[in-house]
DNA sequence: AATGAATGAGATTTCATTCAT
DNA sequence: GATGAATGAAATCTCATTCAT
């Protein structure tokens, strides 16, 4: 074995991008925003500090590029699965809720929408980008998924926009924390949270199935 | 000098201008806890820089009081009113979450957790002390609220640590949204949190009651 | 005799602007505005980098107070002077640019100029500042000059606005000398502009004279 | 190989792209020597970045190269027109004036000298090469014009220095204006440079004749 | 006790120059 | 010879904290 060779300087346009987009991720969700110094994501890249600015004009670019490969993406697959998808709506759901709690939950992707939450009014132009592209999409999902299950008679008439954002609630909670709290050994704290969000999601599905207990009219607020 | 017999940590503790914890909340919620910058915090509460550093030895430590002064209080008190209730548990839990929600959720003390998302892994001390003051005794009491319901014959007899979580979850979740990309005009965001919010229990109430649907059994995932 | 004592941290608010001042225009001088850096400007003036934005928002902000402190204020007594001035105006004239010499030209302040011609392309904002501040101004009072000169006939009716200029050049430029090549020991230039400067003036006064030599005619191209 | 008889030196000047010192010579007379970006000179000659380096080991002998071709030459042709011109100094003096203001004052040539107050200090190697291939050969030109109108009895007496330097002065003064501030559109100033120099030059004619208006004795300071 | 001037480490971004291709 | 990706020193400006008054 020989010495370790100091790190030549390497010219590799091509993977440059993908580097520092996986750096990027990485970092963001770990810090977030603007704790996330360009040097470390220039050093955790394996580039120079310099080297960043040739690929991404500044931090904030790099960051919606973060997203638009991370997110964007995944959203418009969901939306074309509701229009391909011929089996019950209540396992559609599932399947988008496991789908994206494999791809994005129980990923590093999911940290971005704690970065979001955490630096929008600081960064208003970044709040802007993010809700034209992930929030708004994400919402026409998942109304689309109860909104079919109200047309094929599966669900109840429940209100459609309300109970979209009941849908993404659970699976965008257990996210943040994923992200955050539980991350962070010194809380000290451990939820399995898949485990969670399957009890949360049945829980919602039995309660949009139509013709309940004979005594709900009692819980009704 | 006659002066009280209170000891001194209280006493000062009671001189403490209000103000600073006042003009920490707001700043705090509005901003985060790095981007809020000790002179702004000083020229909200009407003082000079310096005389933050006089009472608190830092911007840490003022954040952990206004922690204290803002939800350890209120949980305390949840825990107390399960003790004295006497109704049906889920009438109980509905009152549980809309005194939550009109005493935090849509008061600025509401935006403490979204700060704790953001900066739980840049500050892990600072989420330590959360885990401890908020997140643990926030926990107990869901899941009392939970063993409660089971125990009466109320609920179905669920998991009740992933339940109390779910319950947990969309309050939390709503309150997270309202104090972050609803709150940042630039991202256009509209929703009308309280109503989604009772939408949501109603539906995991339903969920909860038992002898649901007969046709239940399909749900399982 | 002790030890050099280490400088300790002073609190002059009230001296702290005029060092600044005094500091930046013989760096901007010496160096120009583009390559002063703040840190040296800060060091010039014995405080640390970070007072310096005490006092002025920006570099630029800082570059227009030298320019009102030591050239605006000028101007303005040669206007002045021009009014109550009851001598010949070829008198006058000469004492006008004696006293810029002597308290511009000679000075630091006359650096002030070179910088703006070096800069102007490259700080718009700046330029337009310069010219509403100093440009106009001076060019008014060289106006004023020669116009009395013509309506009390000690002057030919020569074009007042290009007679105002060529007054105005020599000045201007044995300043921009001074403080450029001539202040650069490895140009090895050696020049008494005052001395030149009287020569020039001398020399464009007698053209100024009416009846000249009979064989002017000839001169004119 | 045959190749030619001409040195090395010479070849290698003889392939180096006029493009080069063309691009170099634009840009420089625009921003200045340090605001002008090797990337900008590579882009407006049409080459990459690291070709320049190939030709100029600096930017500072790139600025150097400009010097030579834009300006020695003319001097050189100026002192030559000395020796063979035959008509009246005036006449001599008029037409050295008007050639460099054509060639030099209204041409991006004549931008070189703002270049040269502008950065002098800062770059001392620079200064005293310009001293030595302009500023001197400069001098010695106008320092002969002079001397030919004394020795020939068409100028009176003057020194033959302080007249050289004031006959200088009016052209360069224009052409620095021309190039700094009045290419400055935010600056707003609009002057007819010529017809200024114009004006000027006339104003020194008449003063440099002999036997002025009785009256001259009053204007000597 | 209160003030706010002063500090200086640190953040983002630029750019002359180098050197692998 | 030519390229342009990569480098890293350097520049401006910010801000938590200190401490002279």
């Amino acid at each position: 074995m020989s010495t370790a060779t100091l790190p030549t300087r390497q010219r590799r346009k091509d993977i440059r991008p993908q580097q520092l987009l996986d750096a990027a991720l990485e970092l963001f969700v770990e810090k977030g925003f603007s704790a996330t110094r360009s040097e470390d994501l220039a050093q955790r890249a394996g580039v120079a500090k310099g080297t960043l600015y040739l690929y991404y004009p500044s931090k904030e670019d790099l960051f919606k590029e973060v997203v638009r490969q991370n997110l964007s993406k995944l959203i418009t697959e969901g939306i074309e699965l509701i229009g391909s998808f011929e089996g019950p709506t209540a396992e559609l759901l599932s399947m988008l809720i496991d789908t994206w709690w494999d791809r994005v939950g129980d990923a590093p992707a999911g940290g971005i929408h704690k970065i979001m939450l955490a630096e929008a009014r600081n960064f208003p132009e970044l709040a802007s980008f993010y809700a034209d592209e992930v929030i708004v999409p994400a919402n026409t999902l998942f109304r689309r998924v109860v909104q079919r299950g109200i047309d094929r008679g599966e669900f109840r008439p429940v209100p459609v926009d309300d109970t979209a954002h009941a849908l993404m609630a659970p699976t965008l909670f257990f996210l943040l924390h994923r992200h955050s709290l539980a991350a962070c050994p010194a809380a000290g704290i451990d939820i399995d949270h898949a485990r969670a969000l399957r009890t949360h999601v049945d829980l919602m599905l039995r309660g949009l199935l139509p013709r309940p207990t004979s005594g709900t009219g009692e819980v009704t607020r």
